[in-house]
DNA sequence: CGAATCGTAACATATATAGTTACATGAAAC
DNA sequence: GTTTCATGTAACTATATATGTTACGATTCG
């Protein structure tokens, strides 16, 4: 199974568009990630419908954030994604009648929901500023470095 | 991308496997899991491998448990179907050049390392045994409720 | 009008699990 | 020793999902 790499696909999108004024193009953001500007749209809209982008039409047009760089968690963004199942491993059944299989899909299931939990938690707390400054100060020692 | 179930499935083969005194045929197995002999062997040869069953061939053949159920965790089960990928979710690009895709993947990182290390955790705190307990109390529970 | 840009449908590709078919190998029964 | 039952394994197919690509319509600006 190919792993879902949306939501580090949108954030890396999300973070070049912080650095510009201006909207930018899917073709451009196509660029920076290494992939077609159709497969931008279509992940970018998913932030459209939830909110937290706009896209412009047209001559100049492109993609702006339209949110607070600090209000956006990686969980809210996950969420436009549309909650994509988080684990690639699971169980063989869902509702089984069998009891063996009752109690294995218990224990798998708890074991699943804590992490998942944590992970969720951990999403939201980190925002784009968040990451926005951690890459300003990468910035930073990249430069200090070179000197 | 398809979810793996081998780590549920195999559970569910070794706590059928418990029940029975003798070796279980991969044929029986496959009946319990709703699946084909062929991926059963597949499947039970990786536990095979890290010493946890035995298969005898031939006459009266089958698949038998050597170990102790206590000293079975679901985490050493995992390591035995070679530690597959546990999260359907991750980093577009493992080892970026650019900054931004740098803050990104490390945020992200930290998150699913948390998430891992605690579920890898709660799998080594259950064991076959463990599982085979919760099932006899459910099978009790079901005889009690038939009464 | 024409160029630039998003919106979207339709199709192709890649990858991993799971399922299937076929046959060789080995062990017990008779 | 031959038959039968079982594992061991290779090769192929089916399925699901993310990703990539092509094509074209819709919209906006100059």
């Amino acid at each position: 199974m190919k792993r879902d790499s949306r939501l580090s696909s949108v954030l890396h999108a999300l973070l070049h568009m912080a650095e510009q004024d201006g909207p930018v193009t899917s073709e451009a953001l196509g660029r920076c990630l290494g992939t077609n500007p159709v497969v931008v749209r279509r992940t970018m809209g998913l932030l459209r419908e939830a909110g937290l982008v706009t896209a412009e039409r047209g001559h100049a047009g492109g993609w702006r954030i339209s949110a607070d760089l600090a209000a956006v968690s990686l969980r809210r963004l996950h969420e436009a994604l549309g909650e994509p199942a988080i684990f690639a491993i699971g169980n063989r059944n869902e509702t089984p009648e069998c009891l063996v299989e009752q109690s294995v899909n218990a224990a798998l299931e708890g074991a699943f929901a804590e992490a998942e939990a944590l992970l969720l938690e951990r999403f939201a707390e980190v925002t784009l500023a968040d990451l926005a400054e951690d890459f300003a100060r990468r910035h930073a020692q990249r430069r200090a470095a070179k000197e």
